[in-house]
DNA sequence: CTCTAATCGAGACGGTACGTCGCGTCTTACG
DNA sequence: CGTAAGACGCGACGTACCGTCTCGATTAGAG
């Protein structure tokens, strides 16, 4: 029908305004699948659950996205976005530790909804809608001296600390933010900027 | 949490040599499993082609694996064994540097075979099951002073090297492996060892 | 055991209409398994064999019927309900004579359907849903007095007639339509009604 | 096609006794066989039951029968062979009133063993295999005139008994068994013997 | 009373059909 | 006239059973 030109992640944001019921079913998709991604993992989840949870006919869900994981990629963006606003500033602001630690904050404000975003099928799709934003992100910003490829570096950061929050999700209770905060400083961004001050002491913290 | 050594892998490779046809079988399964990854992501890979390909029938499969990742699973514990007797040992090893080159080594050296188990669904469970070797073993190990949990020193560091790895992969005419090496020396291996143990003052307790 | 007056022929026959696709998925499926009847022995027929006949898919086949043996039983009321029209009116009619005969004829018309129906593994089905529809025939009509339990010369009537006709089936060659009618007369119609008439000679042939 | 007169009990029956072990394994499957036909209708009756049943290996089964039809049919010829001792000679012993009450009398004392035999799947092979015994012994008698075809003699008055049996087998608390006897003979027996045999003019005549 | 060969149990295997389930398309009927 | 409801083609799934086969272990019956 429609002649889109682009892929399909243009689609998804620029499309969204025309009409109301289209607002109204796609929050309705999104919702339901942040509910039901709560109770199940991502794969397990069927297009039929998901529209009889959005109170939608189903061959509507198809009218928007082409895929469940499209869907997925869709709801990914948005939580995403809200994160990685202060996730990306962490490689260049002087004082990272303020950021990480704001980071680990929201993550654990939020520990169900991320718990079942980053475990569970959906933890690929979401791994690389992050890594899609990271880097779009990184492109706009004037990029540092750093040691190794820009694009390793994005996809390590991301995925590191991805890894990290996952690990952390599972085990919230025995630890603080802010210590996750502090390792994910140490382990992951001190390594990325400073050439070799890890080796020194010389750590971002404190 | 229950601490059983060998969690189940060993349950499924000591119940094979009972009959010679079973050996016969899963041989047959796991490569043509191999063979098909290869050529197709894991999750668009169908039951009925690894029988077709094995030569075995339909229903023998369910005989050996409950699931298609069960396979995958067994698959991967066999070709994760031989690697990590190299890469574990980086953890401790006085000159990491010559253990990182092999390690790339060994990946380049088997380069298509590595791409297709660390890419495409498959990862997920080979991510899984690389954690579960990493962890048999690093409890074997006596444990130098990390100064951060043990557990999570495993998670990071096989989740690390294996995204650094599956971005080699994909690249792996631009970069030597010895500068893969390198990196993964600088950037996974030395933020773990290096620095202050105590910094956050015995971070490993609860 | 319960006075089910409709039993469930009905059920499947008032929930057609709605839709017209249903409508031309059951005729088709019908038709391919009249079709295939007649080269192969009912339980040698698969559902894939008679979807694949009818031009529709497989799984639509179990969203009309749950069995194989309720597609038969379809296709069984529709074949008896014509036949039956002619064979009951036998026991009340005056001049049974004329309906054996135009019996007789009718199947003799239909040779290879009725071989189809009456051999095979078919006839078991056959045979119940003959004595479903020829039961709920006999409850409408006026019982003349029958010196037999109604329900047993419903069954014998019908068993036997199904025996006669699929024994003649086998020979058709060898007998006229009229000698089986009149065998049928005779053997079956004349010991139900008569009370001792057939000692006597008093056959209602002539 | 070929003139076999004992088709292939004979050939069950005389290879029999060799070996005292085969003894054993076919009286416990034909065993096991009549006590699964009690509980379960005999297309649902699977080969592996019937083994474990009878104690002896799943192949041993196939060491003796070729079919699960095979057996039903070894099992029917035994007990059918006791029962038509009695059947048959209704047709031409003078008080056949006698022998219809016998018959009748033999089937109520094994009510549980002839509802498996005529109802569920087992019917269909059971009114072969008696059919069959009854057309060797028909051949061996003199017969006697009848105004139908010989063949078709036997077909309907098996049938018919069969069908008349099957019938009260399901309401025998509502029947005494001199009253189905009175009923047999009426219904069945009678047309067949009396009336003119030359009413059709030679019928038995091709 | 021994020895040899037939029979047995156990169960893996290739094969085939089953009935279920989910996807994505496309038609129908209704508001 | 557009949206819900849902039937449909498709195809993979996991299960069940069949009939064949390969094993040793046992045991019957011939010598």
């Amino acid at each position: 029908m429609e002649a889109r030109i682009l892929p399909r992640n243009l689609q998804r944001q620029d499309n969204a305004p025309t009409d109301a019921r289209q607002v109204r079913s796609r929050k309705a998709l999104t919702g339901a699948m942040l509910a039901l991604l709560e109770e199940t993992p991502f794969d397990q989840v069927t297009i039929r659950e998901i529209t009889a949870r959005a109170g939608t006919g189903y061959a509507t869900f198809f009218r928007h996205y082409p895929d469940k994981e499209a869907l997925l990629g869709d709801v990914a963006s948005q939580e995403i976005a809200s994160l990685l606003a202060m996730t990306l500033p962490i490689l260049c602001s002087a004082s990272s530790a303020e950021t990480t630690r704001a980071l680990c904050q929201h993550v654990a404000e939020h520990r169900t909804l991320w718990s079942a975003l980053l475990t569970g099928g959906a933890a690929g799709i979401l791994r690389e809608e992050f890594i899609r934003q990271a880097r779009d992100l990184a492109i706009g910003m004037a990029q540092p001296d750093i040691w190794l490829p820009a694009d390793l570096a994005v996809v390590y950061a991301t995925g590191a600390t991805i890894d990290l929050l996952a690990w952390w999700l599972a085990r919230m209770e025995d630890y603080p933010a802010h210590q996750i905060a502090a390792i994910l400083d140490r382990l992951i961004i001190a390594p990325l900027l400073g050439g070799r001050a890890d080796l020194f002491g010389k750590t971002t913290s404190n």
